[in-house]
Formats: structure tokens, C-alpha cells, sequence
DNA sequence: TTGTAAGCGTTATCAA
DNA sequence: TTGATAACGCTTACAA
């Protein structure tokens, strides 16, 4: 490994000189940065981080966690947050599991950004404070370096339902993604405030539990079509799901969306493919915004206001315009 | 951030201690070490990963680069490699664009999986050495230093080509990738020996450039449809090219497979859905074996015999069981 | 314009 | 069983 030492040696001059002639400093003469900058091409050096990081106590380094590797719009967002980060001059590390935490709290990363559910709000309150400001996504966070961006699942829920209703609709099933999921509970609450309003009743008997993985939608609609009679529509809470149940309706004969209108929430790859009406979230926007958030927090603004993200609905032929 | 010295200072004791303890030293007494634990976990006191590095001179991370977010298998490749990687005490850190050279030299980690096609093999070859191996997916580079890993796509490709020969097919058309990758090279020299060995005439007209995304398999589809007849099956170096011709004939009112059949190469997604006939590729293992030779080489052993990864053939119903 | 030396947090050596 | 001290590679005051 060449070091700085070697350089120097090489060129005749003090590390200190190598370091200021790395770092722009303007204290050295024009034809020294030459040489040096020649020398360090010819030994191929590079900078060790870990004395850089060492000496000064930080990084320029920004984390981003996942852990689901099933859904594929993390791309979409990581390949937001990679565009914004090159941008201004920050590094870009992603790290899954285990690995995190240690890498949040060794100095190794100078801010973070959050999409593993499983990373917990304890210990993100924990972690984050003046020199380590976070940004979570898909919840909220009430802590002064915390800043929370959400996709606002009410809204289009709501008239997502709305408008299955003016379509003809009346009876519903709903499959939910995992239960402690703040997202989850909202596209829930939309779900049954729309009905409530528009005086429909709905049947506990009429809640699958599932956890947003596609199997659960195929197992909730095996589970439905055991039943007496199917809802005219089943909401899901994302679109995996949906596409679970629409293969498990479609290997049992059952048609959509003559027999049975089916939605979902995300707008996965997928959905286009199999015509599935859903909610449109702009994930790399969401990626780009984070890192935005999260680097100006790094440079000293104090911003943790929630930020919610507006989503869009598709109507696509999952749901019939007219019903009979 | 409270450091090594604080946990000493609270404990009483010196910091040679305190890191005697952490590190699970037997030289020292049950009491003392009791007290220093309680003490960290009291001021959640981590270790800064700068100061080891730089006094270890190495780290215990594993790089992985690609940059291509369009491709959603890399999300099933990382979930290999993430598996394996943390099973073996290691780090992962996940890097796209132009942070990776600097994180590959600066010590920052100690071996990297190479799948982006844009880290020249020049650079490669300079960063390898004995002190930081390389594993290098879908391209053969020689180097004491790098280990090859590549899918096997010329026996699959052959056995695609001939099984639709065997159904009657006689008349082709070729959507190719980038024609500098060797994947594509190799699929396309397969599905041309496979013709000549079947005596098979292929025309330069009727291949068509394009780049691995969904948008230039479209192109290619809408070209061929203006010309005076349609070939009876579009072979495509990959499947979101693949799938991409199929809207264009979908858009266009021309039935597959009736009309035109289509293969793919990947089963990525999607495939499954639109009835792709493809070839599969374990895209998780190839993550996991990725992994596992990188840190063997870490450890000392020196293998860098490429490695051929098979894969095999999904025959859907984008190609006719029987030709009329 | 350049060099000397201290110090960042950790571990390893050696002495107590 | 413990502690003092040097060393890792780098930056930065400060001295020359």
C-alpha cells in the first residue's frame, strides 16, 4: 500500500506538502504541485480514508438501509438518492441488515437514510442527534433530527375508493399488508372511511391479513373463494398482493374484473403488465428528495417538518368503467 | 461521540483495558470486564470503525458496484451476496458509480464484486492485488488477482434455439445487446451455430442492435413489422427486449405466438407473467457464490479459475408447442 | 513556500 | 491482571 510517506519521499518533500498540495491548499509553490501530482499518478496513491476519517472526525459518506429484497421499486429509489448524492459531492454506501447500525454509529457515514422497517424507532432515536441527522421514509418520527418523509396513502385511498364506488361497486373485500405498518394503517382507515361515508358496510369477515408479499395475495384469494358469494371488488393494500390474488383467480377460472374488480398500491413493474388499477408513487423522487433532505440537514439546516409525497391513481382495466 | 477513553475513564480503568475487553482478550479479570460492558452499553459507547481501520490497516468490508437500476435482478444478486456475506462476519457495502474506485483503493474495503459493465477492466486490473481480490460478474478477465464469474449462455442458448428449431420454426429474426459485452457475443454466436448446424441461412438484415432495455426490443419489433414479411420467431438477447417487442406486436395487432413466436434470456419478472419462453438464470446463487469466492480469496486461498454458472430453459407459451 | 510535530481512536507490545 | 506507550495515515497549527 503507498502512502503519503512514499510520495513524499518520492517528490522531495514533507508529507505535510503532499497533503496540502491533495487538498487545494494555496500555500504551495506552482512547479512542487506539479511534481507531486505527477508522483501520485506514477504510484497510483490514493488517500487512506481511515486516517482522513480519523483525523477528521467525520465523513462525507451517506448510508441508505433496505432489507426487503421482493420489491423492486427500491431501485428506483436508490437510484434517486445515488443521482442527488454524486451531485454534491457525497459517497454513497448501502448497506442491509445487520452491517447498519455499525455503520451509522462508527463514524463511518455522516447521515442516513432509512427504509428498513425493521430498523427500530428506538433505536433510530437513539443514533440520530446534531452530527447524525437521519431521514426515515414510510413513517413518522418525532425527534429534532429526524425528518420523515411519507407518501400520503389517505388521499388517493380515498378517492381511489370513491371512485370504485361510482363505478357500480358495493361489496369489498380488503387484504392489509402487516399491521404495525403506519402505511398500512392508513390505507386502511381511507378504505373504511370512504365506505362509511358513502353508508357501505363492511364485514371483519372480509379482512386478509397479509404482509405484502405476493403469496399472501394468492392465499387470501384461495381463502375468499371459499365462501358463499366474492365482493364485487377486493382492495389490496399494495400491489403484490393484488397480483397474488389476481393469479390465484385467474388459476380458478374466476375472471377479472367481470367476476371480480381487484386494486392495488404501489404501481409495480407488474402492474402495467396485468392491467392492474393502483396508486402511482414517484419512487425516485422520493429517493432524490430524502437525500436532499437529508444532506442539507448534514450542512446545518435544522428541518424535520414531515414531508408527504402526493401519489397518483391509474385506472387500468382491473376494474370494469361501468359495472352492469 | 464518546470514545474509548470515556468508557475507561467512567470504568477506572485504561484504555488498554477497555479494548482487551471488546475484543474478548482472556487477559482480564471477570469483574473488571463486567464493569466495562455495563459501562458501554451505559454510555452506548461503539467503536470508531476510522481508528481500527487505520491501526488494523484493513477492514472487514466487501464492495459490491453495479449502476444499471433498470434491471431488477440485481436486487435478487445482492440478496446472495448479502447472505453470505454477513454469515461470514463480514460488511457489505453497496456502491454505484463514482464513488466505487475511491472506495475500492481508499481502504475503505477489502475485496469487491464487480457487475457494472462501465468499471473498465484497465482500472480493474490496476486495483487487484494480493492485499484485494476481485470477483468480476459476466466477463473474463485474466488476472492472478480477479476471479471470473459468468453465466454459461452458449450450451442454454444452443438448447433454446435448437428446441425451437424442433418445433417447426425455420425463419428468424435476432434482437442482439450491447455488442461489446460477452454475453451477448456469446448468446448470439450460439443461436448462429445452432442455424448453420441446421442448415439455416440468417440474414444481416435481420438482426437488429439494441441495448438490453425494453425500449430498443420495441424499436426493433415496429422495424421489422415495415418490412415485406415477418420472420416466425424474434430471438432476443434478453428478456426486457424481448418483452418490449411483444407490446410493439401486441400494439400492432400482431398475435404471439401465432403469428410470430419470441424468446428471451433472463426470466426476469416480468417474463413469467407475459409468457416469456426464456432461459432462467439463478441470479441469488450467483450473489452467494460471488460472495463466497471473494472472501475464500480474502482468506489467502488463490482460485480464480472462472467459474460457469448454468442455467436452463423455461418454455412458455411465447412459442407454439407445435408449429402447423 | 516548506517542514516539524501533535493528535485523531484504536490495538499491540511490553513492562509492572 | 493491568497500564503506559508507540504506531497506523492523515491534517493542521505553527515555526522556519
Amino acid at each position: 500500500m503507498v502512502g503519503i510517506k512514499d510520495v513524499a519521499k518520492a517528490a522531495g518533500v514533507s508529507v505535510s506538502t503532499v497533503s496540502n498540495v491533495l487538498n487545494g491548499k494555496s500555500n504551495v509553490g506552482e512547479d512542487t504541485k506539479v511534481r507531486v501530482l505527477n508522483i501520485c499518478r506514477e504510484l497510483s496513491y490514493y488517500p487512506n480514508s481511515a486516517g482522513k476519517a480519523l483525523k477528521a472526525g467525520k465523513t462525507n459518506t451517506i448510508l441508505f438501509n433496505f432489507s426487503d429484497f421482493d420489491r423492486s421499486f427500491f431501485l428506483k429509489i436508490i437510484h434517486g438518492i445515488s443521482d442527488y448524492v454524486n451531485d454534491n459531492g457525497y459517497d454513497l454506501i448501502i448497506c442491509t441488515e445487520k452491517s447498519c447500525e455499525k455503520f451509522m454509529r462508527s463514524n463511518l457515514s455522516c447521515g442516513g437514510i432509512i427504509l428498513d422497517q425493521k430498523m427500530k424507532d428506538e433505536t433510530l432515536n437513539k443514533i440520530a442527534g446534531n452530527s447524525y441527522p437521519i431521514v426515515v421514509l414510510d413513517r413518522i418520527i418525532e425527534n429534532p433530527y429526524i425528518k420523515s418523509i411519507v407518501v400520503n396513502n389517505y388521499d388517493p385511498m380515498c378517492e381511489l375508493i370513491q371512485g370504485v364506488i361510482k363505478r357500480g361497486y358495493r361489496h369489498f373485500g380488503f387484504v392489509g399488508g402487516p399491521e404495525h405498518t403506519d402505511d398500512n394503517k392508513e390505507r386502511y382507515r381511507a378504505f373504511r372511511d370512504v365506505l362509511e361515508q358513502n353508508n357501505i358496510t363492511f364485514q371483519q369477515k372480509s379482512y386478509f391479513a397479509g404482509d405484502y408479499r405476493e403469496k399472501s395475495g394468492y392465499t387470501a384469494a384461495k381463502i375468499l373463494m371459499l365462501s358463499q358469494e366474492l365482493p364485487d371488488c377486493l382492495v389490496c393494500a399494495n400491489d403484490n398482493m393484488a397480483i397474488g390474488a389476481m393469479k390465484a383467480f385467474r388459476d380458478n377460472g374466476i375472471r377479472v374484473p367481470e367476476d371480480i374488480a381487484i386494486t392495488g398500491f404501489d404501481n409495480c413493474d407488474l402492474a402495467e403488465v396485468m392491467g392492474l388499477t393502483t396508486v402511482s408513487i414517484p419512487n425516485y423522487e422520493r429517493g432524490y428528495i430524502a437525500a436532499r433532505y437529508l444532506i442539507e440537514n448534514i450542512r446545518g439546516s435544522r428541518n424535520v417538518e414531515p414531508f408527504k409525497i402526493s401519489a397518483k391513481i391509474l385506472w387500468r382495466n382491473s376494474v370494469l368503467l361501468k359495472k352492469k
